[in-house]
Formats: C-alpha cells, structure tokens, sequence
DNA sequence: ATTTTATGTCAGCCTTGTTGACTTTCCAAG
DNA sequence: CTTGGAAAGTCAACAAGGCTGACATAAAAT
C-alpha cells in the first residue's frame, strides 16, 4: 500500500494516483463504511429503531440544546424526514424539545436520561470498532486517515464538522 | 489533528485514544461518507437509477464475469433485493449475464459498452474526489487512511477486498 | 399590519432493504 | 439413473427512510 509521489520546484507533494489505487480508495470507503455502521444498526434493531434515529441521538448528544433546523442542516435530510423520526424519540422519552427561551419559535433538544443511555450503548460499539482500527493502524494512520476524510467532505459539512466541539484533539 | 503515543517494551505502540478523538473519527466518517456517494447520485439520477446499480455496476467492472452469488457476498444483500436491480440493468442492456460455462446454473456478468461508459461516468466523478482529497492530505495521509479502513472491515470481507485486482499498488 | 421564519403535520411516492415460498436448472454423489 | 442440493430467478408483502407538495401555527422582524 505505498503511494508514489514526486517533489515539484516548489515543494508541493504530487501523487502518482493510478486509477487503480483510487478505485481501491473507493471500495475500502465502502467496505469499511459498511462495517462502520454494522455494529450500532445491530443495536438499534433491538429497540426498534433505524439508523436515522441514531444519527439524530449522536447530534443532539454532540450539541444539546441545538435547534431542529440545526439538526437539519447536519444531517442534510428534509424536515418531513427528520420529523418523523424525532417524534418517535420524543414520544419515547429518548429527547426533550424544549421551547426557545429567546426565540420561541425555536426547539432546543437535549437527550433524557434513557435517551443517554442509549447514545452510550451505541457509540460504546461503535468506538470499540473505530479504537482497534486505530490501534491496529497506528498513530501516524490515524492522523492521515482523518486528514483525507476532511479533506473528502463538501466545505460546508468541513465548517461544521470543525466547529463541533473538541475540533483538534 | 495529533494523536498520542507511547511505546510499550515490546514496541507495540499503544495510543491514547479518547473519547472525543474517537467521536470526531466517527463524525468524519460519516460526513466523509455523504459527501463521497454526493457525486455519483447526482449523475444516477439523470439515469433514472439508484445506489444499489452504481454498486452491481462497480463490481461487475471490477471483475468481469463473476457470478451472482460472488456479487451477492460482495454486496452482502438478499438476491431478491440484488436480482431487482439487476434485471432492471439488463433489460436495459446494461450489463450482460451469460450462462457459465463449466457450471450452466450460473451466471456470469459483464458490462456491455453502454454498461461500461455509465461505469466511466459514475466513476469519473467518484474519482475526483478522491483524488483531490489525496492531493490535500498528501502521501502519507494517504497511507494513513487506507490502513485504518482495512483494518474497520470485517475480516471476511477485508479478505475479498484484498484479493480484488490490483492489490496494494 | 404584514411578511418571514421555525416548526410541525398530512398525504403520497420511490428506492432499497427484508422474509417467505416456490420453481427451474443442473451438477454431483449415491 | 436417480436424487439431493446448489445457483438462480420470481412473486408477494412489508418496512425504513428518503423525497415532494401543501398547509397550519406561532412568533419574530420589518
């Protein structure tokens, strides 16, 4: 798994990229996405929820408070989409949506105990996956394997994901 | 973006990985991962098709004349959920499935010309994306990344994967 | 007072996954 | 040669989770 690289005069890295090496980029983003998601989808299937709940808990644990329209934006899906399944949670007692108190018209959302404990169970699992990945890929991997990931995201998503609390740990 | 590290006596690095560190890694997974199926839905849409073809499409590339039950554990779908798209791909003369030869209960799959130019488009633009990212995240970034992805896969199918033409090039 | 924004909701549609049942074809072992 | 099992295909029904469009309400902003 070496890559090819030259030195121009100015100093900038130039990849050899063979079409090859970029389609195995490609399938290992699938593969690895796949087995990224396989664990906390196992999970949900005993409490019957679906992915789009976990993705909703992950957030709103990431930011509590933060405005469905926030929520929206991150999750870049329609509000008819995401609505349906936040009442889900919030019927079940996994979210509370709690009035603004500068803009009313805004819903601030926050995990409840039990929505909390299911965050936990989940991204339990998932870290479990993602640490041996790291730890069987080294330190050095790491910190490339993220560099290319950002590197990959539409700008925007790159603002926000870089806000999002710790940014650069 | 630093990771920390410490070496063992018997050199296994050991990292400090914390929960944030591991959270962002998820993040960036997930964000990294809607950006990089972005560009060829965009391009199936055009083409009254769906994710599920982009996939058949990708593999029966990858390895002309596999069978459907090789594709079926690529995939890991249900045949019934792979054999709808797949008809539809051959209806539409986009891939060919001939009757194998030593075994006639199977079927091998090759894309047809058309099959093979909607395979360049898709791939084309997936690439390019991959390539800037490399390009950004320079070599050993690159390295980096493919290392801790193979390690996320599940063992069977990180076999496969490793077995898939090319190899480590 | 009016317009805009944030949210919620109803209805209907599509893709893509699932399970279960059943058929046809055909290889291989008895 | 017969029979068991594997590969493939198909039908039906269902669920999750996307989407669009239309519409309602409350509150902020103008």
């Amino acid at each position: 798994m070496e890559v090819g690289r030259t030195e121009t005069g100015g100093g900038e890295g130039l990849l050899f990229l063979t079409d090859e090496q970029l389609r195995k980029g490609i399938e290992a983003m699938y593969f690895a996405y796949r087995a990224f998601t396989a664990d906390p989808d196992r999970i949900l299937e005993t409490h019957e929820y679906g992915r789009a709940h976990h993705r909703a808990i992950h957030f709103i644990n990431r930011q509590p408070g933060l405005t469905v329209n926030m929520l929206l934006i991150m999750l870049g899906v329609t509000k008819q989409s995401l609505n349906r399944v936040l009442r889900t949670l919030v019927e079940d007692g996994l979210v509370e949506a709690r009035v603004g108190r500068r803009d009313k018209r805004e819903r601030n959302l926050f995990l409840t105990e039990k929505g909390a404990a299911l965050e936990r169970e989940l991204s339990d699992a998932q870290r479990a996956r993602m640490r041996a990945a790291y730890r069987a890929a080294g330190p050095a991997a790491v910190t490339g394997f993220r560099q290319v990931l950002e590197a990959m995201m539409d700008p925007e998503i790159r603002r926000h994901y870089q806000a999002m609390k710790d940014g650069a740990a």
